[in-house]
DNA sequence: ATTATAATTGATAATCAATATCAATAATAT
DNA sequence: ATATTATTGATATTGATTATCAATTATAAT
């Protein structure tokens, strides 16, 4: 993970936009990056609170949301769950596979997959910009 | 569209539930096999009012919910939005291309995506159940 | 048929995630 | 230093979905 690199990107973005740094953007930025895959906010939330016991959940909000405009995050909802953030930069498309007993995610990709996508919205006078595959299912562990 | 079996479907599936049949159903089932694709509870309920004064919006969120049930009606969800629901039977499966500026639908399907995403879970001993393509960009009016 | 039972309805309240508001604060420009 | 303007954090609001519950209706039992 490029940590450096990403928050390169993210000042510049900030500064490109006319807005400012902050030591709770920094602080949320940094452990965003170090955070699990797929976080909620709450989780972010609750991890900042313990080195930042002043932050508000509407700061953490508010800023996943920038990274996510900024293209460092990615945001991922699930039918009615809370929204999961996951880290962009230097992480390669890819789509999910979701355990429907356990909740488990695993990223995959096909590329043969990503080509057929292609053609088939061109087929349609379609010009696709970004797409979203899950598939449901059972895991290994509890199939 | 197969309306009389889908209603018969409807209700053999009350009776084996235990469920009664009531006009309210009915009604919420006829007029549901008749609309567009891709509705709201509210849009059905705002047609559903014309005939049926009295019916409540719960009813009608309670019944789509149980149409879901029975494989007659399927639920759309893309990010925040409303819920939409869709005629499933004798509808085959397709996946969707979602235009981002003026939300146009358009069901799509390939057979080598889908024999793909199987090979493709099975690659992960994954037990595919469904699945969801969503791919969003420009539809033809609109790029 | 009449009554008992149990499910359904419709109005409304509760829930819950996401977002907006706003006074106080902090960062930058002047 | 001071003025300007964005940000923060607490809280309110929104908007969709779901739960509650008394009244009603459908079915089963007598």
């Amino acid at each position: 993970m490029a940590t450096s690199e990403s928050k390169e990107i993210f000042l510049s973005y900030l500064k490109k936009k006319g807005l400012r740094n902050t030591s709770q953007r920094e602080e949320i930025l940094h452990t965003f990056l170090k955070a699990d895959k797929h976080i909620t906010v709450d989780e972010l939330y609750n991890v900042l609170k313990k080195k930042c016991p002043d932050i508000g959940y509407a700061t953490v909000h508010r800023n996943i949301k920038l990274m996510c405009g900024c293209g460092l995050a990615d945001e991922i909802k699930i039918g009615t769950q809370k929204a999961r953030y996951e880290q962009k930069y230097e992480h390669e498309h890819h789509d999910h596979l979701i355990c429907l007993k356990c909740g488990k995610f695993i990223e995959v990709k096909d590329d043969r997959i990503e080509k057929l996508q292609d053609k088939l919205a061109e087929a349609n006078d379609f010009k696709p910009i970004r797409h979203k595959m899950e598939i449901y299912g059972l895991c290994k562990k509890c199939s």
